[in-house]
DNA sequence: TGAATTTGTTAATCTAGTTTATTTTTTTAT
DNA sequence: ATAAAAAAATAAACTAGATTAACAAATTCA
């Protein structure tokens, strides 16, 4: 049912026995949020984290002026949460809100604790999924400043054509950090060719 | 002697044997760099992860038309390599080179994985140090797209000002993405007030 | 079905940061 | 102490991308 994704997407990378998986089911819970609903909000402390099993979030922050930047977004068989938020135990600068209706399998800090303490195969699942979101938050550093707006969104583009075809337009100039209108723009251009 | 800032760093963090620390040691080697010397080499595999024991390194890469791109700094008590080719062992998109003269302890991933299996507390440790990484990284694309080139300069002087007092200013621009005439134009204005 | 709201486009004007070139200052090595 | 090299400053012309504002499509939902 509900794990069955869950379970398979852990099973991609490390084996577990019936008795861990029973472990790893009693320190998590599965969830369901609707369209627009918050997951983190600004302000508040960032409880769970959450393995998406069908729907889609975006991760942002709302600037001085009121103004939306996206951070990531996140779809079936990603990880969401606030991280800073979440490993601190503070409140979150950042929003995490569903832009499609979104069912997640979620555990607390505490369950963490418990299921790194309990299966040190997941605390090496997790080390590994780190490095791998470090790499490419590294990479998107570098990509900001060495491509243009423009081959930047071509990148985003080829990396993550699911997301493109499944958020409106404004959202990913936000995310690229250009507005709306430079967007409509670069991608008329790229239209011509 | 080469040791004690290295254990002295990972003692705050967690209490190892001497059992323990004499895995540690025979899994890690020092290695002191000339200033200007490479530790990696865009194209080559990353053989190691690097603790600065001393010395001041930047991991940088050069784009299509030659220019340099500043990723990091490392300074004292901080981690120095390519993560990226460090745990893929694929060659390398980056330099690592001496800013100064530099001395540290490394160790390659067939010791990172020895020290994991046999001191998992050490895989703590890094998993921790890398949610940190992670949530500084993401604070930085989060500064970049919100905040303007002086307010960028603003926090990097306050976060890391003993690295803006020792590189070179041109340094601090490549850093920021910036050109070095434009930082220069911002701290004279700096200056005014 | 059609009014309201969300999303996307176009075009003119504006600005933060780049580029190029020259000069001045600081550092390094002898 | 001094020449050479590296780093920093200055200034003018230029450009990628922002802003504003008006309009056009597409969704949503009563």
């Amino acid at each position: 049912m509900h794990y069955s994704s869950f379970l398979n997407y852990i099973n991609n990378y490390i084996d577990l026995t019936e008795k861990e998986i029973a472990f790893l089911r009693s320190n998590t819970n599965y969830k369901k949020y609707l369209k627009g609903d918050y997951i983190v909000q600004q302000g508040a402390v960032c409880k769970h984290t959450n393995f998406i099993i069908s729907g889609c979030t975006k991760n942002f922050y709302l600037d001085q002026q009121g103004q939306e930047h996206i951070v990531t977004f996140a779809i079936e068989n990603w990880w969401s949460a606030d991280l800073s938020s979440f490993v601190t135990q503070t409140p979150s600068d950042f929003n995490v809100k569903c832009i499609e209706a979104t069912e997640v399998i979620q555990f607390t800090y505490q369950n963490q604790d418990e299921i790194f303490r309990n299966i040190p195969k997941m605390e090496t699942l997790f080390r590994k999924l780190l490095e791998k979101a470090l790499v490419s938050s590294q990479k998107r550093i570098v990509n900001n400043f060495s491509l243009s707006a423009k081959d930047q969104y071509l990148y985003f583009k080829k990396q993550y054509s699911t997301i493109e075809q499944r958020v409106p337009q404004y959202m990913v100039a936000s995310y690229l950090g250009i507005t709306k209108e430079f967007l409509s723009k670069i991608k008329t251009e790229l239209a011509k060719d």
